[in-house]
RNA sequence: GGCGGCGUGGCCGAGCGGUUAGGCAGGGGCCUGCAAAGCCCUCCACUCCGGUUCGAAUCCGGACGCCGCCUCCA
C-alpha cells in the first residue's frame, strides 16, 4: 500500500485502509465565489493524481470533495451585484466544473453542497451544546476548542503560541481567542435556515465535518486539502467531530503552495493567476504534467516560462504516441488496474510513486524510457521498443495525462495544398514546395516530410 | 514574537552518505532538396564558513538569504 505524509503524526506513514481494498478519502473542494485560480488547480490534480493512481492499482475509491455554496464572500459578491447568492454560486460552480473537465480531473463520486447539509449541521451544533461545548453569544454559536485534549494537533504548535499570535478579536466574550464560529445569526437580507439556537448559516469548518463523516463514515480514511487548510479548518473539522465522539480522518495529506516569483499566490499580492484563463491559452495537459514533475508537498513555480517548459516536453511524449501510434487514456475515463503492465518500468513508477507520491522520480523514469523506446527503435526491436513505448502510454494515463498521437482533423483545403506540394516535390519543383509549405505553415499546420509524402498536423 | 520549511547547473525540479536524476534551453551529430519534427550525444550544480567521516548536495554547528503558518485562503 502507498505510503504517505501524515500531517498529524508528522511522518511517511502507509496509508491503512478501514475496508480493505476501498479507499475513503475527502479533499476540501472551492468556495464557489470567483474563478478556478492556479491553486485549486494545484490541488485538484495532486489529488486526482493519487485517486487515479489508487484506482489503477486496483482499489475502489470513494471520492468526495464538496462545494461551499454559502459562505460570506458568496453573500458578498451577492450584494455587490444585486443578485442573488445562489445565482453567484451556481455561475461559478459551472466554471469550477468546466475547468475540472479542461483540465482532465475526474468528477468525484460524490460532490456534495453545503446547502444540502443545514439540517445535519444544525443537529451537531445542537449535540455540541447540550455538552456545554458549543455555546451561544450575541451573533451566533462557537465552538469551546479547550474541550477537545489535544486541540492543535494539526497546528503542530503549543495552544500557548497559538493564542499568543491569535489576532484582536472582534467578538470579546469569546471564551478563548481560539474558539471559533459554528453558527451566524441570520441578518437582513441574507439567506438563513431554522435552527432551535436561532435562524442562520452554518461556519465554514461545520460544513465540511458534517459532509464528509455523512458521506464517508466515522473513521474515514484519508482527509486531504491545501497546506493553507491545515490550521484553523482542518484543526477545527477535527475538533467538531472528536468533540461529538466520530472517530475522524485516520490520515491528514496537504499539498503545497503555488508560487509566483518566490511568493505564495494570493489575491492580496495581486499575483493572482486565473485557472481558466491558463486553460484558454495553453495546452491544459502542460499544467498537469508541471504539476506531476514537483512533489506535492513542494511549493512550485509557476509562470509562463515554466508552463511553456512543460508543453515543449509533452510534444516529446506525443511524438512517441505518433511513432508508435499509442491510443489516447485518460481524460475522465480512469486507466484501470486491468491495463497494468508488466516489467521494470512499472515497478520503478509504482515503487517511486509508493513513497510518499513521489511523481517527480515517476516522471523522471517514463522520460528515461522513452529515451530507451526510441532507442530500441532505431536499433530494429521493434516489438520491444513498442511494449516499452505502450506501458509509458499506460502510465501515463493512470496519472491522468493523456499522450495525442493522433492530429486534428484535415480540410479540405489543406488537403488540396498538401497533394499540390507532394506533386511539386516530385517534380523537384522546390521553390513551389517551400511556396506551398508556407502557406500550410500559414493556416496553422505543422509541416513535415516523411517517406509517403507531406504529413502536417496541429 | 512563536512554530515550521527552504537555499541544487541558464530556467524548472529530484536527491536523505559513495552511482548519469529528469525536463526545458544551449552546443554537436544523424535524418532532409532545404527545412520542420524527431532521434542520439553533450557542456553547465549543489548559498557561505566550520565540523563528523575513508568519503557530504546529502549528517552536525554557525552565518547569510528567502518563504510559509499563527488571520479569509487550495
Amino acid at each position: 500500500m502507498i505510503r504517505l505524509f501524515d500531517s498529524l503524526k508528522t511522518e511517511v506513514r502507509p496509508l491503512r485502509l478501514r475496508e480493505p481494498g476501498k479507499v475513503s478519502m475527502y479533499v476540501c473542494g472551492p468556495t464557489v465565489y470567483g474563478l478556478p485560480h492556479m491553486g485549486h488547480g494545484r490541488f485538484t490534480l495532486v489529488w486526482d493524481m493519487l485517486r487515479r493512481w489508487l484506482t489503477f492499482q486496483g482499489y475502489d475509491v470513494n471520492f468526495v470533495s464538496n462545494i461551499t455554496d454559502i459562505d460570506d464572500k458568496i453573500i458578498n459578491l451577492a450584494a455587490a451585484q444585486g443578485t442573488t447568492e445562489s445565482a453567484i454560486a451556481d455561475r461559478y460552480e459551472q466554471e469550477w466544473w468546466t475547468a475540472m473537465a479542461k483540465i482532465g480531473v475526474a468528477p468525484p463520486t460524490h460532490s456534495p453542497h453545503a446547502t444540502d447539509y443545514v439540517a445535519e449541521m444544525v443537529t451537531l451544533i445542537e449535540e455540541l451544546a447540550s455538552q456545554d461545548i458549543a455555546y451561544r453569544l450575541s451573533d451566533g454559536m462557537y465552538f469551546d476548542t479547550s474541550r477537545v485534549a489535544d486541540y492543535g494537533a494539526l497546528a503542530g504548535q503549543p495552544l500557548d503560541s497559538l493564542r499568543a499570535g491569535a489576532r484582536i478579536e472582534t467578538v470579546e466574550e469569546k471564551r478563548s481567542p481560539l474558539d471559533f464560529a459554528l453558527w451566524k445569526n441570520a441578518k437582513e437580507g441574507e439567506p438563513s435556515w431554522p435552527a432551535s439556537f436561532g435562524a442562520g448559516r452554518p461556519g465554514w469548518h461545520t460544513e465540511c465535518v458534517v459532509m464528509s463523516l455523512g458521506l464517508l463514515g466515522d473513521g474515514f480514511d484519508l482527509h486531504c486539502g491545501g497546506l493553507d487548510l491545515k490550521f484553523p479548518h482542518h484543526e477545527n473539522e477535527r475538533a467538531q467531530a472528536v468533540a461529538s465522539g466520530h472517530p475522524f480522518a485516520q490520515h491528514w495529506a496537504h499539498n503545497g503552495f503555488v508560487m509566483v516569483d518566490g511568493e505564495k499566490m494570493s489575491k492580496s499580492l495581486d499575483n493572482f493567476t486565473s485557472l481558466t484563463d491558463l486553460l484558454n491559452r495553453t495546452d491544459p495537459r502542460a499544467y498537469r504534467l508541471l504539476v506531476l514533475r514537483s512533489h506535492y508537498r513542494s511549493p512550485i513555480e509557476v509562470s509562463p516560462a515554466t508552463i511553456e517548459d512543460a508543453e515543449r516536453a509533452l510534444d516529446r511524449l506525443d511524438s512517441l504516441a505518433r511513432r508508435f501510434e499509442l491510443p489516447a487514456l485518460a481524460g475522465e475515463e480512469f486507466v484501470s488496474a486491468a491495463n497494468q503492465p508488466a516489467g521494470m518500468l512499472s515497478d520503478r513508477v509504482t515503487e517511486y510513486l509508493e513513497d510518499d507520491l513521489n511523481s517527480p522520480l515517476a516522471v523522471a523514469a517514463l522520460f528515461e524510457a522513452l529515451s530507451q523506446a526510441n532507442t530500441l527503435a532505431d536499433e530494429g526491436q521493434g516489438d520491444e521498443a513498442q511494449n516499452l513505448a505502450e506501458a509509458i502510454n499506460t502510465l501515463f494515463g493512470a496519472l491522468g495525462l493523456t499522450l495525442r498521437g493522433q492530429s486534428s482533423a484535415i480540410d479540405a483545403e489543406s488537403a488540396e495544398i498538401v497533394k499540390l506540394r507532394d506533386q511539386a516535390r516530385e517534380g523537384k519543383n522546390w521553390t513551389e514546395a517551400d511556396r506551398l509549405r508556407d502557406s500550410l505553415v500559414k493556416l496553422g499546420w505543422v509541416v513535415e516530410d516523411s517517406p509517403t509524402g507531406t504529413v502536417i498536423r496541429r
